[in-house]
DNA sequence: AACAATCAACGACCAAGGTAGTACTATATG
DNA sequence: CATATAGTACTACCTTGGTCGTTGATTGTT
């Protein structure tokens, strides 16, 4: 099996640090992560740890301090996040997480429409095969 | 806060029989759930009062046997656990999410199809709201 | 040189999900 | 009535995610 992301809360934030920044120090990540959750720097430093262990990240040595990187995709993690998701709530019916959306997820005309406008712009990139890859 | 139904995997799974049978008795849930994991009864009987203590499922007792009801529709769950998916992931944009499920989740044109007969489907009914409830 | 600040390393805990064996009890069976 | 069977209760583990404190080393400052 190729891998299977599964990220928990904290690791997902500390992911999207790093996405954002390409690398980062613990303590940048730390920094970051500070307003919204008022974690301990070991803390950070802990899950990063272990998140290297589970192959997410990676890290270098530049004099003291580790810089990390992430060596996943968001894109691959977000994938295998909702490919879980729709397995284990929808049966792998993606479609039937669309129309829970749809209808059990409050959603607005705004985002009805620009889901609309989504759909039209998808539907014109399958139909022009050429311009694909 | 009303209640976060968190459940993992077993517990969906045991959800799952639950929603489709009503109701349940513990043998029941594990001979559905046998073909596809091969769980000892306990199992099934230990994770059944742990979700009833958690207050997603009651029991009441016949004879031996304690028959299990789900106390939380099935809907709800799944808006709870998508819904926190889009907050973990996608910051809580709901369209991000739809726009993720079009592009980097393999979607084929039928399934396109049937999406888009969705969402104007969606769009008629908040366009009607006489038919509402 | 002594001391303070900065880091990573390690070990400790806790909660939740998951898995199951053993014990105990009540019922059905020969 | 003795016993096998069916079913729950209880206890015990393991893993993963999350959260830190302490320790020890290295570097920067008086």
């Amino acid at each position: 099996m190729p891998d299977s992301h599964h990220l928990g809360d904290l690791q997902l934030a500390i992911m999207r640090v790093l996405w954002q920044h390409s690398e980062a120090t613990v303590a940048q990540v730390h920094q970051a992560l500070l307003p919204t959750r008022g974690l301990a720097l070991t803390t950070i430093a802990t899950m990063l740890s272990k998140m290297e262990k589970k192959g997410v990240v990676s890290h270098r040595q530049k004099g003291r301090q580790f810089i990390y990187q992430p060596t996943v995709q968001e894109e691959a993690v977000h994938q295998t996040m909702v490919g879980d998701l729709i397995n284990r709530l929808f049966g792998g019916d993606t479609t039937a997480l669309v129309n829970h959306l749809l209808t059990d997820q409050e959603i607005e005309q705004s985002e009805l429409s620009q889901i609309k406008a989504l759909v039209a712009e998808r539907e014109r990139q399958l139909k022009e095969p050429r311009h694909v890859e």
